[in-house]
RNA sequence: CGGUGAUUAGCGCAGUCCGGUUAGCGCACUUCGUUAGGGACGAAGGGGUCGAAGGUUCAAAUCCUUUAUCACCGACCA
């Protein structure tokens, strides 16, 4: 390709308005632009990086038998309706109707739809496992997208639901796709853990998410320093070890005046955040006629509510919601920040490590008032234990071996076991050896094609731009010619040069311009091209030309002569990596 | 969904408070010249329904009303 009839599209500026790294570094490497909230064009260096990274995950999906097809964007609203998630998917889910007013909806995730089409393909359980893949544009009207392209409400996943028999063959699946996944990402030259994750919208028992460590990152996630034990927060699980103290005194009134937190309250009484319980009251599950109760959660003052581990909880709004205030002092008489367990009215549930705290201040359900020297059973008699914190660094590790750490983290995969959710509800059935019909086993498997290419750039880049792993750079190499128009010599190296590594398949970059040699370096170095190639007068005149590699900054003087050689050497032993460094993986 | 702010040339911004010549600056772009190994310099140009709609006024980018869009922060509050 030649730079002067290529649409480069590169920035000198930094864009105001990006946050992070990776935002900044592709609209100034002319990689994406925005065209609305959450919506971007695909420049053509960022269409060869997305292309790079559809490869390897076709490649590696392919080898796990999966196969591809692609299904509509526009999904009929019924299809939704059959599997109840019309309803209960919420605004992020865009829903449109054609001329004759019949309702659609633009695909989120694609479980629908091929579980229609598994129930009307698959004849024969002779025919299982099967897992299908496509790579293709999702909607998700998001909230606030935000960081370019990490959360856009228009991008590409490849997603894969696989069918079974049982739930052996469905185990078998999913251990195939999480072993691709880390093969897909190790090929792509990513930092990333594998961790235990919540299910979420897309329903089901058993799930991991594909984290890329990055500070960038919208998700956290704990890990052990002791064992192999990584999950997100949301799942992440701790062993409680405190011991709680015997009571003493009866508990008595203590005046916390126009104190709203916890921390206000523990410094009005002179102890520490986590000598206070902080009470929380959010909503129930909602009835036939959605009515709710309301329900109290019960925390060490300086402890985090978990709200995936919360809505999990039998009985409890899920995805969790909070009782507005004028909820909770229609029922508790008291404004928020003075609430507490003893004598509420509801529903008490509360935290493992609150469980064990003994003589314990709390809101006196009375505004100005908290309670002191406060103890389980003896003041307060009913209430539920359950799980409902954030872990925090330095938790042991669930498994008793090691303690929690906690890091930032991208999520571009996970996979999901889905059981029989969708085949039951959608009636995807077959035959078993007794002639008997069962709704198949389903798992899906996604990735965020698009979000990929951020999260790279997020773990390669410099103050110069970016540093593309190889497998996804796009182009290997760059040719830049100094002055070619006043010395015909450079521009007869470069031309030649150009014409022997495209005609041996290497993808070249071949900066013709007319342009100031700073301008083009910059260029090169900003889109992160691996393989830099510099053809001037200087070393023209000692028969040679320069190189330099993008990512190790290497330099070197090659003879004319060999040069060509040289660059096909480096390419082809960049692509030999590329594919197979996840061999020992 | 809540809060804050923004919208004036392709991009970044000033002008708005306090209405009044032909709406301005930097970058980018075009042409010419000088330059030439790390984002050059000079000169001359082109480019604007001032987000949209309505209103007030002799006069509106500027004041009023409505509206759209975008960004950032928050959505953990006990």
């Amino acid at each position: 390709m030649r730079t002067s009839r290529y649409l480069l599209s590169t920035l000198k500026e930094n864009p105001v308005e990006a946050a992070v790294v990776s935002h900044r570094l592709m609209l100034r490497a002319g990689l994406i632009r925005q065209i609305a909230s959450g919506l971007y064009t695909w420049l053509p260096t960022g269409l060869r990086v997305l292309h790079k990274v559809e490869q390897v995950i076709r490649e590696e999906m392919n080898r796990k038998g999966a196969i591809e097809l692609s299904m509509p964007v526009v999904q009929p609203a019924d299809l939704w309706r059959e599997s109840g998630r019309y309803d209960k998917y919420g605004p992020e889910l865009c829903r449109l109707k054609d001329r004759k007013q019949n309702e659609f909806v633009l695909g989120p995730t694609h479980e629908e739809v091929i579980t229609a089409i598994g129930r009307s393909e698959i004849k024969s359980a002779r025919q299982l496992p099967l897992n299908l893949y496509q790579i293709q544009t999702k909607f998700r009207d998001e909230i606030r997208p935000r960081f370019g392209v990490m959360r856009g409400r228009e991008f590409i996943m490849k997603d894969a639901y696989s069918f079974h028999l049982d739930h052996d063959s469905l185990d078998k699946t999913y251990e195939d796709m999480y072993d691709a996944y880390s093969r897909i990402f190790t090929r792509l030259g990513l930092d990333f853990r594998p961790v235990e994750a919540d299910t979420g919208a897309i329903g089901g028992n058993h799930s991991h998410e594909f984290q890329v460590l990055a500070d960038a990152g919208e998700d956290t996630i704990a890990y052990s320093d002791g064992s192999d034990y990584a999950a997100n927060i949301e799942m992440a699980e701790t062993i409680e070890t405190a011991e709680r103290p015997a009571p003493g005194p009866d508990y008595s009134k203590a005046p916390t005046p126009g104190c709203h937190s916890v921390d206000d309250a523990a410094a009005a009484l002179s102890i520490t955040a986590d000598q206070v319980l902080k009470s929380l009251i959010v909503r129930g599950e909602r009835d036939a006629e959605g009515k709710y109760e309301l329900i109290m959660c019960c925390l060490k003052g300086n402890q985090e509510l978990n709200e995936v581990k919360a809505g999990k909880v039998p009985g409890m709004s899920n995805p969790l919601e909070f009782a507005t205030d004028e909820e909770i002092a229609a029922f508790t008489g008291s404004h928020p920040g003075s609430l507490g367990p003893v004598g509420f009215k509801g529903r008490i549930l509360v935290d493992k490590a609150a469980e064990r705290m003994g003589n314990f201040a709390c809101g006196a359900n009375e505004d100005g008032y908290h309670l002191i020297n406060v103890n389980w059973d003896r003041d307060i008699k009913d209430y539920e234990v359950c799980d409902l914190r954030n872990v925090e660094e330095g938790d042991l590790s669930p498994d008793g071996k090691g303690k929690l750490h906690l890091r930032k983290g991208i999520e571009v995969g996970q996979i999901f076991m889905l059981g029989k959710k969708y085949s039951e509800a959608m009636n995807a059935v077959v035959m078993d050896e007794n002639g008997k019909s069962i709704p198949m086993e389903m798992g899906c498997y996604g990735i965020g094609v698009t979000r990929v290419v951020a999260a790279a750039i997020e773990q390669h880049h410099d103050e110069r731009g970016i540093i593309w792993p190889d497998s996804m750079a796009p182009f290997e190499v760059s040719i830049i010619a100094i002055k070619p128009g006043r010395c015909p010599q450079v521009h007869a190296e470069a031309e030649k040069l150009y014409a022997e590594l495209e005609a041996s398949g290497i993808e070249v970059l071949y900066d013709d311009r007319d342009e100031r040699p700073g301008v083009m370096f910059a260029d090169a170095e900003l889109i992160g091209v691996p393989h830099i190639i510099t053809v001037g007068e200087k070393s023209l005149a000692n028969g040679e030309i320069e190189y330099k590699n993008r990512r190790s900054g290497e330099k070197q003087n090659l003879k004319v002569s060999e040069i060509a050689d040289f660059i096909k050497a480096k390419v082809a032993a960049a692509r030999e990596h590329a594919r197979t460094c996840a061999d020992k993986h």
